[in-house]
RNA sequence: UCAGAUGGCCGGAUGGCCGCUUUCCGGUUUUACCGGGGGGAGGAAAGUCCGGGCUCCACGGAAAUACGGUGCCGGAUAACGUCCGGCGGGGGCGACCCCAGGGAAAGUGCCACAGAAAGCAAACCGCCGGUCCGCAAGGCAACUUGCCGGCCGGUAAGGGUGAAAGGGUGCGGUAAGAGCGCACCGCGGCCCUGGCAACAGGGACGGCACGGUAAACCCCACCGGGAGCAAGACCAAGUAGGGACGACACGCCCGGAAAUCCUAGGGUUUUCCCCAGGUUUUUUAGGAGCGGGGCGCAUUUCCGCGCUGUCGUCCGGGUCGGUCGCGCGAGGCGUCCGGGUAACCGGCGUCCCAGAUGAAUGGCCAUCCAGCCGCCCGCGAGGGCGGUGGACAGAACCCGGCUUACAGGCCGUCUGACGCA
């Protein structure tokens, strides 16, 4: 089994992981990860916490979103929903822990077969998490490749 | 059978694997996790357009005003702009559908273009009568007749314009005409009958006056305090503002100081007095009360209430987070019973039926069922195989409505046409 899946739920800390423009965008979903602040609540006090990454917590989190773009509320619903599956299926044996993922939903993701989703967020990862020091460099070289890849 | 009208309903099904949320039970190391059982989106959950519940705030009271809404009558309802049943008007052969459907003799405004004229009576072309001039014809003459034109008068039939032109049609009547008279229709108020009422039917009368527009202002009747679960309550941390208490200063502004009260002071004749005059000032002082005014309580009126600053102590406490609010309710269901034409109401029985908060209610797969496409078989009804494939849309405090969106399908009632019997 692998690490315990945590969950981003302020807008700040999406903001922070987007921050990074460590990214990978596959056909059906666009990757975001960010190293998990060590510091990761230190302005509001440690102590209100809950979930500390250092102690027994989760080891990654995952965030999930959607724009306006991908359609109304219901195909937005429904793209998380899938990205939450898949992220289920991957993240907890594949992501390297100690990192934030943000999941990005796109029109694409409501109409990928759900094994290429798979594939899609494995890609992703390897060219996002898998590579263990995501430093922003080495981050904008492989696009180019990894497109046809996908296909 | 075809075309149509209308009411109601459904809005994929089953299984497997893996999850989410909530609740109950059990276990443990009771913090958190594990195991098991149960519940888990809609007819519109949507738009947030009305009406309520609930919560807080404002609330002193009353009336009026303003603002907003509603608008045939009766009923239903917690309430409604909703629903039901009627009435009136309009459309349709019909089933049926549509209507912001109070008041236009309370007042103001407007009625484009066209037209002479658009609201109060008028008269452009006309028609008719009188008169004058001219011309022509006739006549011995006075004069007569006809025509053109001017002037005065009578008309509103006809022409023409318009959405709309001072009732309509017909007959009489007249110089020509005209409700001028008559008949029918329309209109008006009156009376009678039916109806709770809107209204309908009838009668005699009037003699046409009263054009339209209120989705122009307006008038009338009725209804309405404001904001919303991000309401609101609590918990941990604690900054500013805030509140309470105490102290001090002395409490919106102006006025006058005759009388009243309080405090301090002074005088002293001590059951009292601090007065009068004059003055630029030297007036016992301060306060309350008093009179007037300002501001606030939507506006106005009447009464009513309230108005300042510093320091100290204590309480309390923004954002973020957590808990509650938070689902037994104007609740769902029933070949049920009773009342009602119906909306709906009463009774009985039965059930407990989502509570998330970066927001659960799902992800994937298989089979089946509609539908669509292609091929094959069959005279035909139809059958077989393969592919494709399921709309609008996601609770966010809760109810009653309205409106809008919607693939496909099911059931009932009714109307018209055609055919058959």
């Amino acid at each position: 089994m692998g690490a315990v899946v945590g969950r981003l739920k302020r807008r700040s800390e999406f903001l922070r992981v987007a921050a990074t423009r460590c990214k990978w965008a596959a056909p059906g979903l666009i990757l975001q990860a960010a190293r998990a602040a060590c510091s990761v609540p230190p302005p509001s006090g440690g102590a209100s916490v809950p979930a500390l990454p250092s102690s027994g917590g989760p080891a990654l989190r995952v965030g999930f979103t959607c724009s306006k773009k991908v359609g109304n509320s219901v195909a937005r619903n429904r793209a998380k929903r899938r990205l939450r599956a898949a992220a289920a299926a991957i993240l907890p044996a594949l992501a390297a822990p100690g990192y934030d993922y943000v999941l990005i939903g796109r029109q694409e993701t409501l109409r990928r077969p759900y094994a290429q989703l798979l594939q899609d967020l494995r890609i992703a990862l390897k060219r996002v998490g898998a590579l263990r020091e995501p430093r922003p460099s080495t981050a904008e070289a492989p696009p180019p490749l990894a497109e046809d890849k996908g296909e």
